[in-house]
DNA sequence: CTCCTAAATGTAAACGTTTAGATTTTCTTA
DNA sequence: TAAGAAAATCTAAACGTTTACATTTAGGAG
């Protein structure tokens, strides 16, 4: 009983055409019960399972999605992957997932072999915005929803999250509880992520009349040892922050790692604030104040979004979702008294 | 220009027949370089994309593997998976990810879809040992490799982590600084990991002639809630535990998370070691001792047996892999001076 | 210039489905 | 019970490749 058994197989074993055993297979009804029955029965008996390829040859969908992530060891994008797996599974679909670090060579790659293989439809976090190398897809007419980062020269349907509004509030925090020397660890300027989040730093200080003071923004590149390296520069300065926002979670740990390092207390001499939940954010005393991510719903909502577009081919025009970040106010925040010595004894006000 | 032109098209413009079109496709050689530089121009022009589908048909394989893991969100898969997916990328090999949340039936409906599919082979972390559902994928004669959780019925290959060692090796630690009274929140015994870091710790006990507890012992589930819930119980005994061992990554969290609520002096009350290294382990205070798994080797290694499996087809016996996990010691199990109180007044020799 | 051989290219038959459209069977109704 | 309609089933043609085998072409040797 070789895992040979095709439809014309099953058919004879039936005493049926294969156009019936098609038609039970897909229940597309209109078999009579009794024959259906036997079809199943056959099915049954020899193992049958239909092969997908001819299947797509045919009907030309592959109900196989491809998720492209940049970086698959960061938390965030796992989470996004289950929220999208249960949408799609509901539906019917399967992902193929591939991971670029953040390489667009590798992107291209996996995008040519996602054309190939048919795919229904693409979600991606690409590594380059800028790219032409995701023409060849909506070339073909596969619909595609970008996730986290949106795309600069085509028009597809985006799903993001309100990355300004999230480093404004967390900073407008910082500077209600009196501080006013807040620091940034920025991410790579090129991504929209990256870009947002200094934006919105930018805006609450200017909101708060507290001038941008390139001293205190420091480049880094979403990497943990990055988020290292800066708060170990901040920390160097003479005139030192009293206060320093992350722009990602891998970068608040670097960060917080070093600023253990340095006994630079936590909470008291130096607050901190930083994009996206992080494990740790709860076990370091005291524990992180963050801006929280919906993951979950991210990945979701970019499915549905696909999905409809799979089902509609009609050009519906391109839609944004901007989902709201979640302020988790913890402890790394401490009031902050202005221009006196930080013990808290000359309250202003 | 949609995206429709086939090797048909391609042929008719370059004026040869769909044969040679698939010649230099597939660089079987044999063809004129003259001619197939005009071949290449019209793929080029045209835009042309060989179809997956169509290819499968014929060759039988698709490139592609289908990996199965029980829980997307543990940090240890998307590890995993990272491996699997570089040596597969280096083999062309594409990954089709998909997760079970831990259930059997969702598990058996996945694997009748990469049958479907036609994957050229399975890498699994099983979320049912003991299951035959993994029956029709064998009979297929799709060569499949196990990872982290071994396969009762069916002879796979394997790769896991040396599980017993690990944990033999922690509570050895432990009992070596002098500890006797050693709790374990265990994983479900009904998976290998969970069996055999149970057993890991129970050798240990008896080779140092510490009788075991009943009270000691606390059944979790691998989640964050039953680490909890485990330390939360420990803690509530008349007579605690002076360390405690967990089993695995999230039941670490859970139990640290505990430890820190209820007060207990991790590294002075209570000394601990995990399973599997974790963000908090080096942010909190003290750091977390730990049994470290090469996450990465894991994944890697069990693609290239796979690989070597989908090459030979040829019937080699089963081969197992049990990789060395590696003791990571900080800080939070301290020297422990029995039969005293804890101030380490009364050294016994 | 022929002939022969080897290299290059072409022809046509699969692969396993789905699905119009044709045909047969069953059921209803007069 | 026959006719007609409706339901069930069948036939055959795609879908886009790969590949064994057949055919043509090129290039030397005589």
């Amino acid at each position: 009983m070789e895992g040979k058994a095709n439809i014309q197989d099953v058919a004879k074993r039936a005493n049926v055409s294969i156009a019936t055993v098609s038609r039970v297979i897909n229940n597309q009804g209109g078999v009579r019960k009794q024959t259906e029955e036997r079809i199943l029965k056959a099915i049954q008996e020899l193992g049958y399972i239909r092969n997908a390829a001819a299947r797509t040859m045919k009907s030309k969908d592959t109900k196989t999605i491809g998720v492209i992530v940049p970086d698959i060891n960061n938390p965030f994008f796992p989470s996004v992957m289950a929220g999208i797996e249960q949408k799609a599974r509901e539906k019917g679909y399967f992902a193929i997932l591939s991971s670029t670090n953040e390489s667009p060579v590798v992107e291209q790659e996996i995008l040519k072999n996602f054309i190939e293989r048919g795919v229904d439809g693409v979600i991606i976090t690409t590594a380059n915005e800028n790219g032409d190398h995701l023409k060849q897809v909506l070339e073909q007419g596969i619909p595609m929803v970008a996730v986290d980062r949106s795309i600069q020269y085509y028009d597809v349907d985006t799903v993001l999250v309100d990355n300004v509004k999230g480093s404004y509030q967390a900073v407008q925090h910082m500077i209600l509880q009196g501080h006013e020397k807040i620091a940034i660890i920025c991410g790579p300027q090129n991504t929209t992520p990256g870009r947002e989040r200094f934006i919105g730093y930018k805006k609450a200080l200017e909101d708060y009349n507290l001038k941008l003071d390139e001293r205190y923004i420091f480049q880094g590149d979403f990497g943990e040892r990055s988020g290292y390296q800066g708060a170990h520069q901040l920390y160097s300065l003479e005139d030192r922050p009293t206060a320093i926002f992350s722009s990602n979670n891998l970068m608040t740990i670097g960060c917080v790692k070093a600023i253990g390092d340095l006994d630079w207390k936590l909470g008291e001499e130096i607050s901190f604030f930083g994009f996206d939940d992080v494990d740790i954010a709860t076990f370091i005393n005291p524990k992180l104040s963050v801006v929280s991510r919906p993951m979950h719903a991210l990945g979701e909502l970019a499915f549905q979004l696909l999905h409809e577009r799979i089902q509609f081919k009609d050009p519906v025009p391109k839609r944004e979702y901007k989902l709201s970040p979640e302020l988790i106010i913890r402890e790394s925040c401490r009031l902050r008294y202005p221009k006196s010595s930080p013990d808290g004894q000359s309250l202003k006000k």
